[in-house]
DNA sequence: CTTACGATTGCCT
DNA sequence: GGCAATCGTAAGG
């Protein structure tokens, strides 16, 4: 049972094999990586409550959105019960709806079985935008909403692995990084 | 108000 | 393997 105020290093593996759908687009998500908010140096959230960090403070189950390098959306889960942050960020999935559109915000020159690797191709895949975040995240089988972001568990549980995390200069020994081992969609180092 | 810096990517050598 | 692109924040004057 998927359980989102859990702390993000609890739900991070829970969230490999599960499905994000928006606008037309579903993930099976593959690689994720957990920020550990006050008590995590890495994390948007460390510096506190202010500014872009709010809602990782807020209740779980949102999504934070964040702009990388001025180019790149990176889609997180809002974790932890509301008070307190922490949220784990989608960084790799294999798209499994929506081929086609997801095709077409890549650019025609994405590799095909790669449309969501990488947390910046995964947002843009997916159509995420930065006034996405803080919006609520349908949980469980879509009844009919086709609009909005929802999220469906895992059927069953999946083999996972821990890493170190990509890209971050602080805290960085942290083994908050956990992928589907031998996954093709898994960006970056395989181990 | 000004400046420096990324939870990255893709093109170049 | 190296590096430029690009813009919302956070930090500093």
């Amino acid at each position: 049972m998927l359980d989102l105020s859990l702390p993000a290093t609890e739900v991070a593996p829970q969230l490999l094999g599960a499905v994000i759908r928006h606008d037309g687009v579903g993930v099976r998500i593959t690689e994720v990586e957990a920020y550990m908010g006050l008590v995590d140096p890495a994390s948007h959230a460390f510096t506190g409550p202010a500014g872009r960090a709010a809602v990782m403070f807020g209740p779980p189950g949102h999504l934070y959105v964040d702009l990388s390098y001025g180019i790149h959306r990176c889609v997180n889960v809002v974790c932890s019960p509301d008070g307190q942050a922490s949220g784990v960020l989608l960084r790799a999935g294999e798209v499994v709806a929506g081929q086609d559109l997801a095709q077409r915000r890549r650019g025609p020159r994405a590799p095909a079985g790669k449309l969501a690797s990488g947390p910046g191709n995964l947002g843009q895949a997916l159509g995420a935008a930065l006034t996405d975040s803080g919006t609520p995240l349908g949980l469980g089988r879509s009844a009919g909403t086709p609009a909005g972001w929802r999220l469906e568990p895992a059927a069953a549980p999946v083999r996972w692995t821990t890493t170190t995390r990509i890209g971050i200069s602080k805290n960085a020994d942290a083994a908050w990084r956990f992928i589907i081992p031998g996954d093709p969609t898994v960006s970056g180092r395989r181990h």
